[in-house]
DNA sequence: CCAACAGTATCACTACACTAATACACATGC
DNA sequence: GCATGTGTATTAGTGTAGTGATACTGTTGG
């Protein structure tokens, strides 16, 4: 059976752009291995109606995905999963996460926090996160 | 001599906000000793004139810093330093910290970067930066 | 009290992010 | 060709963050 629309939750008034949530939400079932390259995402017609909001920003949220490597558009058909991590190769990924980060750290640094006690706090968060992740 | 408004190099057309700029310098200011606790921030209106842009955008970033506990207002006087990391304790600064690079952590995760890639990036990061902070 | 210095409350303006309404282009099956 | 299914370009409306013009309060020193 094809993905439904059901997939996602979607709440407009959270304060979080539409847009966003779906986003994340796409990646993060991808990362949880609900979606596989290869699948079909929802219609953005289907997404719209189960959630109440306009075609037009589920189709934004899914022209994101695909700037971004996460989905494939299909003309007349719909979007399609890609690899998970094919976004680029490790150096992009890399990197992306580096663009992230940095801004971080450079706070860290302002703070007078060592090498050491930042290592730590990395990998405290890892550790919170990874176990979020199994929890899914 | 009192700290001039020359301290600030703000660039109103950077995309990056005057108020966020003032911040962040005047946090790297005293995180870098050149402002201790006790020193008066230049006036509102001094930095306004240097700076060409309205005294209200400064004082609105005076005012965040006084919310953060950088500086204290003193009435018909201007914004004094208060000490360095001592909005709170180490506590603070790590959760402060945490705040910042979960995202990044988040992503990182859901990019597949295993945790010593991740480690070895932040490692990276604080050299470039360490780097940075002795230029200055 | 008054002048000159400090910060700021209030209001208005602008730019941009987000969302949506409409009409359109491509694909498939009849 | 036409109906129905995809996604989307264009355009417009709305909310909010950032900035600024003005007029105000508090402090210091004459």
């Amino acid at each position: 059976m094809p993905p439904s629309a059901g997939l996602f939750e979607l709440h407009p008034s959270s304060g979080i752009p539409i847009y966003r949530q779906l986003i994340d939400q796409v990646r993060a079932l991808i990362a949880g291995g609900r979606l596989v390259p290869g699948d079909m995402l929802p219609s953005v017609r289907e997404v719209a109606r189960a959630a109440e909001v306009n075609p037009m920003t589920v189709s934004k949220a899914y022209s994101r995905l695909e700037i971004e490597g996460v989905v494939e558009r299909v003309r007349g058909q719909g979007m399609r999963i890609l690899e998970p991590n094919t976004g680029g190769p490790l150096r992009e990924r890399r990197q992306e996460f580096r663009d992230l980060a940095a801004p971080a750290i450079h706070r860290a640094l302002q703070l007078g926090l060592t090498d050491q006690q930042i290592h730590k706090a990395v990998d405290q968060l890892l550790e919170e996160q990874a176990a979020r992740h199994s929890n899914d």
